[in-house]
RNA sequence: GGUCGCGUAGCUCAGCUGGAUAGAGCAUCUGCCUUCUAAGCAGACGGUCACAGGUUCGAAUCCUGUCGCGAUCACCA
């Protein structure tokens, strides 16, 4: 049990016992490292219902606690404060009854309901970038999270494979393209087919610009340029099916799947189930008739339909187009209305998408909501900041962006060069190195990326390299392997045991360490609730920075007591269990050696 | 203009449903490698928690207003 349920029993019985008053709750913290003590109950909120000095009613059940309580040591009372030593035994107890679980921290299974999270959904008309990274490391790791604390989790993607945007790169293609392909040329499909996009602009603003020149008024100009004109017309055409344009609509999308597949497989993030806008932008449009008939849209004149949202204070949005088609709301609920088809076990969608989209979810879920699906309750837009540049936001069409390979390559090499100048790895082979270096870069972008808070938006400066020193990922990667590197000394010592010696006196760096696997658990929870990474990667942080800090104080291999020793061991491969499951749940992988 | 989010040390960030003297990392400075990996440890320096009110025994945290930054308010996606 834990020690907070026990002790909230406790003093509630001690405050009946001695003041003959019956108290709803009690508080806890934990004791702040100043303080001798382990946990802290706080007196003050007692006041309301126990007339008194809360000195002098701390230290009454304080002294309840100690006579009636196994596992309080000791206690003393500072202000309204009183804060409760707790016996070794309790923990090295707590200890024991976790060391054979392989799984320590995850979630019972509930898989009544599954959950699906939607994240990445890029365009399939240039390659991936810095804010993609984001958004994939942000999903894939809170999927992770839902999953460790017990749910069932789905995780998919829309890929926006139509549009006019696709249309601009194809006709670049085609005009200028010259039968280029990537084995032809060598470029990554996405990289090749983003070049198209970018060439299609160029040409695209010098016709605007020749138009104005001809004394063209610039709106006009903007949306008559021939170019674009052209690029209209190729869409219609794809939307007729016309077969020569669906054609190399196809090729220029395996181009771009194949160098996105590279680059997922990089980053190591995977999704169980794919969605085609191609296939989903025409859905939602039965759902608005029937939403229609039911009142909860309304037509206008022209056509065109809507839904009143000013009762809810925010505006009138409109979910369907005056000639019938579908709008970016129509596609969404029908996508939406999909997925649950297709997975009935779902209870729940979570979408990964920049909270520029803020707006259009909190319309989406209320819409579904009015319409009266059950799992319209359960829908969360895990929204998250924009990755900025010191110069201003990254923009592809003007080649401001950073490139998600670029950037992985790079942070890859920082891990080569700073391996290389340590020189730890003599022995390694070329490929252990390679692999090596890249789960360090990639361990430091991801941990940099994921320890902030997904509200906050991220500036990016490509001139400051990420750090691989301090709050980071390689040095928790770095903690791992040390351990390692003690348990291999261990294993040839024949050092083992399935049960910790109780007749011990902990180190003061041991209880703390034992208090922070303690929260374990909870922390997964309340990562999961919450949709936060960055609960993890800084439970993490504390974990390993108190482990840092008992190594450097405390001898492990070096002890005499040989049960003492033992317990050492042990409790320093369970911290380097739960630092690969936490890094698990990032995304991050975790090196033997570095 | 309406709505939403953010504002904590020079920089990057923690700070759970209000609790003790607001914490880390980077940077700067000082110690520690003949003992388990120095990508480490120990310490110093650094704060009007944007500002002003309010609620409370107690506010970085909750409420109101002001300022600053960002996003959004399309028959685009």
């Amino acid at each position: 049990m834990k020690i907070e349920q026990l002790l909230t029993a406790k003093v509630k019985e001690a405050v009946s016992a001695i003041f003959e008053i019956e108290l709803p709750t009690v508080e806890f913290q934990p004791t702040r490292k100043d303080f001798e003590g382990d946990i802290t109950a706080v007196i003050f909120p007692m006041l309301r219902y126990v007339k008194g000095n809360p000195e002098q009613i701390g230290k009454q059940i304080g002294e309840y606690l100690k006579e009636q309580l196994g596992e309080v040591e000791d206690y003393n009372v500072i202000k309204g404060f009183l804060n409760i030593v707790i016996d070794d035994s309790y923990y090295l107890q707590f200890f024991n009854s976790i060391l054979d679980t392989s799984n320590y921290g995850l979630g019972i299974s509930s898989a009544k309901n599954a959950v699906m999270v939607e994240y990445s959904s890029p365009n399939t008309n240039k390659p991936l970038h810095l804010g993609h990274i984001r958004n994939n490391l942000l999903g894939y790791s809170v999927a992770e999270i839902l999953k460790a604390s017990g749910k069932k989790v789905y995780k998919t993607q829309i890929i926006n494979d139509r549009g006019i945007h696709i249309c601009k790169s194809m006709l670049a293609w085609k005009k200028w393209g010259k039968e280029e392909t990537p084995e032809s040329s060598g470029l990554k499909g996405d990289k090749l087919v983003g070049n198209y996009y970018v060439a299609f602009d160029k040409a695209y603003k010098e016709e605007v610009s020749k138009l104005v020149a001809e004394g063209v008024a610039r709106e006009k100009a903007e949306k008559e340029a021939p170019l674009l004109l052209e690029a209209q017309n190729m869409l219609r055409s794809w939307e007729a099916g016309e077969e020569e344009v669906v054609g190399l609509w196809k090729k220029m999308n395996g181009w771009v799947y194949k160098g996105f597949d590279e680059t997922y497989k990089n980053l190591g993030v995977d999704f169980d189930q794919l969605y085609y806008e191609s296939d989903t932008y025409l859905l939602g449009k039965d759902v608005v008739a029937d939403g229609l008939s039911k009142g909860v849209f309304y037509k206008k004149e022209d056509g065109s339909v809507w839904i009143d949202l000013t009762e809810e204070g925010l505006d009138e949005k409109i979910v369907l187009r005056s000639d019938g088609t579908a709008v970016y709301m129509t596609q969404d609920i029908g996508t939406a209305i999909q997925r649950v088809k297709d997975y009935p076990d779902i209870g729940g969608l979570v979408y990964t998408v920049g909270n520029e989209q803020d707006y259009h979810f909190k319309v989406l879920f209320l819409i579904l909501k009015k319409l009266g699906y059950s799992w319209a309750e359960h829908l969360y837009h895990l929204s998250y900041g924009m990755v900025d540049l010191p110069s201003g936001k990254m923009k592809s069409r003007e080649g401001t962006v950073v490139d998600a390979d670029d950037l992985m390559n790079a942070m890859t090499k920082t891990a080569a060069d700073i391996s290389e100048e340590l020189g730890k790895l003599d022995d390694y082979t070329e490929d252990e190195k390679k692999d090596l270096y890249k789960m360090i870069g990639l361990g430091a972008l991801k941990y940099y990326i994921l320890k902030v808070d997904p509200k906050k938006r991220i500036l990016f400066n490509p001139e400051e390299s990420v750090d691989f020193q301090g709050n980071t990922g390689p040095f928790i990667q770095y903690t791992y392997a040390r351990i390692q590197s003690i348990l291999r000394k261990a294993d040839k010592l024949s050092i083992s045991g399935t049960e910790v010696e109780m007749q011990q006196d902990l180190h003061q760096k041991e209880k703390e360490l034992l208090k922070q696997l303690q929260l374990f658990p909870e922390t997964i929870q309340l990562a999961a609730t919450n949709y936060s990474p960055a609960l993890i990667a800084n439970y993490t942080y504390d974990l390993v920075k108190e482990f840092n800090s008992f190594y450097q104080q405390v001898s492990i291999l070096g002890e005499a007591n040989e049960e003492k020793k033992t317990f050492r061991v042990l409790l320093s491969k369970k911290v380097a269990e739960v630092i690969k499951t936490a890094f698990g749940l990032l995304g991050i992988q975790v090196p033997q050696r570095m």
